[in-house]
DNA sequence: TTTTTATTTCGAAAAACATCGAAATAACTC
DNA sequence: GAGTTATTTCGATGTTTTTCGAAATAAAAA
């Protein structure tokens, strides 16, 4: 199982979540940004739901990603523990 | 050629990260923190070397790592940008 | 100059990862 | 119920990553 840092270790998914910090999207729209077949796309997004980053709800057949900050706030921490010259 | 966010993906080396906001130490010191092989460890140093993570000078026969904060601007923004509810 | 100390590089093995096409699920429409 | 749309799961493949032991390098000490 993967941990936040894992999650965002790939640039694809860094992606989304910057996608996702503009408003919620469903998978295709995802999917539409990125030229990966939405398998690919599919396995991304569940790293990020595994790892805590996103949250989702169902509307009718389409799945709707959201962003999910609260867990950045460790990764934050960390950065901000370290990084402060 | 692994970028900050791969090098920092990898909870030994956010510990050796750790390790180095303390103070700079020398890569046996580091060795002896890590239930690890010297070798093992000179890897991990090196993939966060080449991220730009830390710097090395030698003295006498020893090397000696510390932190080199700057390059973890980039990620602290995009955790700000993205995080910021 | 041989030996010792500190560290890295090499080569290999196992585990983890990204990606795909095809099949499966889920919910809607006709 | 049969077909359609949106998305995920399965199984496979190639690539990257972590780790090690052994050999190599670099500098000092004997």
């Amino acid at each position: 199982m993967r941990d936040a840092w894992g999650a965002l270790s790939d640039k694809t998914r860094r992606e989304i979540i910057t996608l996702l910090k503009g408003r919620p999207h469903t998978a295709g729209e995802i999917c539409d940004q990125f030229d990966l077949t939405a398998a690919t796309v599919s396995h991304h997004l569940h790293v990020l739901k595994e790892a805590g980053l996103v949250l989702t709800t169902r509307r009718a057949q389409t799945i709707i990603y959201s962003l999910n900050s609260p867990v950045m706030q460790g990764m934050l921490s960390y950065l901000l523990g370290v990084a402060r010259k």
